[in-house]
DNA sequence: CTGAAAGCGCTTACAG
DNA sequence: CTGAAAGCGCTTACAG
């Protein structure tokens, strides 16, 4: 905060300009249509002439601390290094400063405790309001949060009681369904994700019901959780190869993974246990990351709009902290077929 | 800021304890050795523990408006989207929450007019530093930067006259070339990133020149930039096969990436045009990102200390923050061979 | 050992 | 149209 020159104020340059300090404040803040209030208009040009060749840029500590605003939101995720999140808090950042809004992210890494401490600490930091990328489906953290008056979001994720903004993850379930019983896919089997994330439940939901509705059962030890990535996913294809080896039977077709990166961990384990990807078997993601496109064999996904349910979760919590309600959005996602589910298509 | 139930302070706590705010400030700040001067131990231990009981949480904007530090750190990044960035920003804010440091992220996408109005922004926040992800090689901007005695690392790239942290390319390169010529591989490519950037500069340079120790020359126009993407090395690819369909001669055997995701683009390319990654061609990449292990085609990877990088970056901006000397440091990379240029490797 | 005062940089009713 | 004052919540020499 001592960043060698010394910070020009306002004392500065009412001093410069011989006028009270207040004068200068009020014309910075003045708009073009109710300038009269502030200031003449020749004095108003005369203050900011001498505030841009200076420079000038309020202190926001001083704003702050006097109008008990700070412009600060503060985002929690569950990591960074994800591109959904990563992705998503793009848009966050875009819509903040398209506001005046700044933003302080921080990764909880899906630990209780860490949601927990790491709130704290952002609220410490005097926020207006926080976004919640991290959100258990039962909510009850964020129940104690909503009760402390805090006003938040959540994005990408939903739970009981709270306003989110989410992907239409249910729908999405069923398209993939659609898709792969429309391939004539009969024997199927779900990465389905955290159990906690009500992404994989809705998607996993979604999918399962499509199924039910063209009589196709998904047995449960078909369905089985992950973390949400690469390894998680190789980890549960190798739970579900070994359980089909144990219990006989055919071995699944088609693999819904909830989660692209999920997705591509299943294509190692498959390809791993000499099953080729596209034509002994169909793997469909979720969230048609900018990778799916791009992998040796391209993988057919789910799209989630990430970016604008960043974009839309900030606007929603700028409606809150400007005393407005705020309702819950499911945006729509869109299946895009690649070569991973159905080799006609490239 | 103005989260429902009205935010304890000094003077709460004061009143209730019939002491005066200074008394109170004193001894919450008192270090247990240092304890006699700020109060008498029984008056601290009354004063913590009412501050415990309140949860007293000192006002982090009107702290720096009177002590003139912030504790606030910027940090920008080309886009955090990029997994090498993550992760690198984790290791930073894990670094900054150890030394009671905020960060500020922020996306510039490598495009000069947004890191100077982000860093203009940043600056306007008042904090007590920076950390730069996305320098450019030649430094100009923040050379002016520098000239206005803001504190700053650079992380990742280097810049000419600028402390910075990073891994070591110039070996990474070498040690990928190393692994290739020991193959027997001859005819190599390279898709060495974007022209700016310290990373792909180095890597290549390092890669070349320990090819032209074993008398093996690396052709210029198999030498083609690219975006640190997936689709920028399917594109950069592209241009290497079409160069090679022109002008005849012998395919390269060997493709470096200076990057893992503008590798995973180039076994897509590859693939495409019928050849089999691993048997018919190697790749090498570089981060070794989480991704590497898992893809269909284990990728080979020069693995960067991404996460330490960052934590290290923060340590060395705290140093210069508390008025102390940083010199630069680079950190070793380490190669491991998987199946995508060994087959063997499995 | 504790209190009183000044001041960080700003905004905002209130005078005149 | 402009000025003067109060106050946001804190820290820190300085008294006593």
């Amino acid at each position: 905060m001592d960043p060698g020159r010394p910070q020009v104020t306002l004392q500065m340059l009412a001093d410069r300009l011989g006028l009270h300090i207040s004068t200068v404040s009020r014309a910075l803040h003045a708009k073009p249509d109710e300038g009269r209030r502030a200031a003449s208009s020749a004095t108003i040009a005369r203050i900011r002439k001498l505030a841009d060749e200076l420079g000038y840029r309020p202190n926001p500590h001083a704003t702050s601390l006097r109008t008990q605003r700070s412009n600060l939101v503060g985002v929690l995720v569950p990591r960074l290094s994800d591109l959904v999140l990563a992705t998503m808090y793009e848009g966050i950042e875009e819509a903040a400063s398209e506001v005046g809004l700044s933003t302080f992210v921080t990764n909880t890494r899906d630990v209780p405790e860490v949601q927990r401490s790491h709130t704290e600490m952002v609220l410490a930091r005097r926020v207006d309001g926080m976004i919640f990328g991290d959100a258990y489906v039962d909510g009850g953290f964020l129940d104690e949060i909503a009760a402390r008056g805090v006003p938040f979001i959540l994005v990408s994720r939903r739970a009981a009681g709270h306003t989110s903004v989410t992907c239409d993850d249910y729908l999405g379930g069923r398209l993939a369904a659609e898709h792969l019983l429309g391939l004539g896919h009969r024997h199927l089997a779900v990465i389905a994700g955290e159990p906690y994330a009500s992404t994989g439940i809705d998607r996993t939901a979604g999918f399962v019901d499509r199924c039910a509705e063209e009589g196709v059962t998904v047995p449960a030890e078909r369905i089985v959780h992950s973390a949400f990535d690469a390894p998680g996913g190789r980890r549960a294809t190798e739970t579900l190869l070994a359980s089909t080896n144990r219990r006989g039977g055919p071995a699944p077709s088609a693999v819904f993974a909830v989660n692209d990166f999920a997705a591509i961990g299943a294509m190692g384990a498959l390809r791993d246990h000499g099953r080729r990807v596209g034509s002994d078997v169909a793997v469909v993601g979720f969230n048609d990351t900018s990778l799916a496109a791009e992998l040796p064999v391209p993988l057919t996904s789910v799209r989630s709009p990430m970016h604008q349910m960043g974009r839309r979760g900030l606007q929603l919590l700028n409606q809150l902290i400007a005393g407005q309600a705020a309702e819950s959005e499911r945006l729509t996602p869109v299946l895009t077929v690649r070569a991973s589910s159905d080799p006609a298509a490239g």
